[in-house]
DNA sequence: TCACAGTGCTTTGAATTCGAACATATACGG
DNA sequence: CCGTATATGTTCGAATTCAAAGCACTGTGA
């Protein structure tokens, strides 16, 4: 076999071929996950995964929210959402209207036609989930896998811009060259 | 099925509110990492996720791999599968071949070429990896993270059959199928 | 040999996604 | 108060994805 294996630049460690395994298999395992609970949400209410997703935050949001708020909550690129807004907002599931404060901004609210359907599929959904997820897990597996993912998510969320935001808040500690910008 | 009519608010749930969480800051965590995954593979290589997959697992194989068999391993359409063969194939990644036993199968093969890019991304893809992924976890963690995905993964894989649509069972309106279906 | 079901892959059409460019609105410095 | 830079959302074009339909081959039974 040709061990073409060269040396990584400088700070190249030889790969853990354990954390390896442990990526790819988590990402294998939620593309399956991804795929079925698609399908199910599909059938029961007609929607996709992204649209399931807007609409549970909508309605676990205390009253409005923005575009942008919306994108970065469920790590989605603000045009993507523009579209799929489009959509939900044509079936009566949101509403968008125009913000007092701001007038660029837009306000996004869930109405009740959003909150019957979620519920609608939800049961399902968490069905799907169970049978796919939590039947081969033991309690303490689901409460370690919860602990470790929301471990990862709050790094992730303070490391990287999201949606497309090119500086809204970036105390990076290693970025003094901001690429001026300027003409 | 009947009963489930819990309070369309928070709270009162017949669901398990910890398997929820778990499940959903895992959606979320995935998604995260795989955008920043995907925005490193294609500054480094030129490649997406799904070529990098293509490609890794057709590395690892060790002679040729037919395109079901590939789409399968990567949990892919494998409608999906033709299109990004083409791609690779035009970039001289791998190639595409008839199979001396069947004629309608096409063996895939990695090129020189592309396990050249393998290695070039793979150092930086693992890097990555390892500041999102794993920075925030022990080797406890990820030992257990990966022996939980890696059962959740088996447990799918037995259940579902995946990207070939079961052609096999056509739930026409005529001739109900004898069953019997053995592998 | 022939018909027919089963398998492997590709083509097609529609839907979805993102990044870049755009129009508008706000904040800031002079 | 103007001018520039920044923020917000939308539009546009290109790329990617999937399911359904189609074509080609295989294997089995009559």
């Amino acid at each position: 076999m040709t061990d073409t294996r060269p040396a990584p630049d400088a700070a190249g460690q030889a790969l853990d071929p354990q954390q390896l395994g442990a990526y790819f298999v988590l990402m294998e395992a939620v593309s399956l996950l991804q795929h079925q609970v698609e399908q199910q949400l599909r059938t029961e209410g007609d929607i996709s995964y992204v649209q399931f997703q807007l609409l549970a935050r909508l309605a676990h949001a205390p009253g409005h929210l923005t575009m942008t708020q919306l994108a970065d909550g469920v790590v989605y690129s603000r045009s993507g959402l523009t579209y799929q807004a489009g959509l939900l907002e044509k079936a009566g599931l949101i509403t968008r209207g125009p913000s007092p404060d701001d007038e660029r901004a837009t306000l996004v609210a869930i109405t009740e036609d959003g909150r019957a359907l979620l519920d609608r599929v939800l049961p399902g959904h968490i069905q799907v989930s169970r049978s796919l997820l939590f039947d081969p897990l033991t309690d303490d597996d689901l409460r370690h896998l919860g602990d470790i993912m929301t471990r990862v998510r709050d790094h992730m969320r303070t490391q990287p811009p999201r949606s497309a935001a090119p500086r809204k808040r970036r105390p990076g500690p290693t970025s003094p060259p901001p690429a001026a910008t300027q003409s």
